[in-house]
Order: structure tokens, then sequence, then C-alpha cells
DNA sequence: ATATATGCAAACGCTTTGCATAGAG
DNA sequence: CTCTATGCAAAGCGTTTGCATATAT
């Protein structure tokens, strides 16, 4: 359980971190790159696939075609902001008992879920209302084709 | 609005059966090469293009990286067997409150959500109690990781 | 003749793997 | 010397696009 790689070691300090709760490879490599180190794609990817495997880090699938990473901790469903692109995390107790009601309706056996929800996170609403747009950071590949 | 091509045709038509809730683009490459059409993947992701650009099927993101399509109805969200990888649609009124209550605890606004619930179908479960166990369709890629 | 549909092949984005090198024990 | 970590390059996989041909109006 020893984790000599430089890599992973500071790819999970940077998942740690408070600022995002989800990140793609990309994402972990451009952090990567501004504290000093400049890895290959394909080293952080052995380094979260190697956190993966440990089960340190779980693979959150979004729904957008990528790859996307969060520390392993309690079972939660995710907040997407459609206007600054961040996730934040939601307590999955809310859809707790959705899962019971779910069995008896339809003799489905539920064992996990995966929710997103998507819309505007309160500092966005309020940057809104404030007027000044900042850009988003999704490009509208796509990520941006469903309206819903 | 008229639907000259006939592969979007018989795309839709595929699509409107009961046998399936969701498409893969190669799922219905497959389901038109039954009916004596061979069209090239390209013409199969075309089709199904028009169609969602006219809003007659949308792109359900079920997390496994690739395109999955149904016919455009009212908002549901999905049940997915793990075991024989069927999708069944379940209403998704049981999540309606569950925006409110988002937007209370934590003043993200909900415009949108993707729930897709796994587990074991009904008849999955007969079948595990019967016995025989049917050979399940999905490829141990990247869909089974994620055990939860 | 103009427009649409289709096939073919190639580009693309992201992920994954093979191979060679470098560095640590 | 052996084992792991890393970079580099290339393969994969599904999607997407460019171009040429076919078909229809």
């Amino acid at each position: 359980m020893v984790r000599r790689s430089l890599i992973a070691e500071q790819v999970l300090e940077i998942m740690s971190r408070p600022v995002r709760h989800c990140w793609t490879l990309d994402e972990l490599q451009d952090d990567l790159a501004r504290q000093g180190l400049a890895p290959d794609p394909s080293s952080v990817f052995r380094a979260v696939c190697g956190l993966e495997r440990s089960g340190t880090v779980v693979r959150v699938p979004l729904g957008d075609g990528r790859g996307h990473y969060e520390v392993a901790s309690e079972h939660h469903d995710h907040l997407l902001c459609s206007t600054c692109g961040r996730m934040e995390p939601l307590a999955c107790s809310i859809v707790a008992d959705l899962t019971s009601r779910v069995r008896v309706w339809s003799g489905f056996l539920v064992s996990g879920h995966q929710l997103v929800l998507s819309g505007t996170c309160g500092s966005c609403a309020d940057d809104a209302r404030g007027g000044s747009e900042h850009e988003g950071r999704r490009s509208a590949s796509r990520a941006g084709k469903n309206g819903s």
C-alpha cells in the first residue's frame, strides 16, 4: 500500500484539495504542471489508475465522455453547474429511499445509482444577477449538446 | 420535417420498438444489418444526428463512454441492469421534488437531472434464482469498473 | 441541375498499452 | 541486478468530418 510514485502522490494531494471535487486527467495534468511537474498523460493515467485500483479514488461517470475522478469517500451525487462547469458533491441521502421505492414499483433491485443534477450554482446565479458574466470553462463540444 | 433518409426512417422504426429502450450506434447498426441494410457507421451517426437535431430522439449519457439514444418523450430516468445490460425507463416523478429540496439546501438551481440506477432487473433476478445464468452482454471494459 | 443520402476513408479526442530508459533499493 | 516509475510513441475505440459518388426531384 506504499505509494512510491511521485506523480501518484501529487495527484492524490491535488485531488484532496477542496477547491474542486472532480478532476479529469487533463485537469490533473494541468495542476501538476502548475507545481513544476510536467508529466506525460500516460503517467497521469497510470497514477490515477493505481489510485483507483487501490480504492483511493473512484471514477465518476458524468456523461461528457471523459473520465472524471474524485477521492473515494461515502457515495454521494453531483451538482454540475452548467455555467462554470464546476462540480459540487451532494449527500445522496436524498436519493436513499428512492431505491426501496423503485424495488417495490418495478421489481428492480437497485444496488447503486449515479445522479447528476445540472443547473446553476449559487455563485454563478449571483454573478448573473451582478451583470459581469465570467467565462464558462466547458467547450461546447459534446457536453453542451443536451439542453435538458 | 420530412425524413427522406431511408436509414433515418429505419433507425426511428427500430428505436420505436419496445424491446429495448436505449440504443448505441453500434446496436442500431446491428439491427439495421439484421433487416438487410448494411450502413456505414457514419451513416448511422448522421441519421441519429438528424433525428436528434429535429428533436425526435435524445442522447442519454449513461456513463460508459458511448452514446446512447432513445426516442424523445417525457423526461425520465433509467434503470440499468448490470446483469443483462438492459435499460428500462423510470418515471422521474420520483426525483421531481428532489430539485426543490436541493435548491433550498444548497442554493443550486436545478434545471435538469440525469439519474441512472444500476442493479438487477426482475427477470435477471428470477434467472439467477432459477439457476441457468444467461450471458450478460456488457464487455467488462470501462463500464464494469465501478462496483458501487 | 440541384439537393440529399450514402459509403469510404481519414481525422479527432481521449484512453490505454508497449517499449525503452532512468532511477531507487 | 531487479523492480518500479516515467516518457515517448503508437494503438484503440467510438465519434465525427471531408470528399466523392449515387439517387432523387
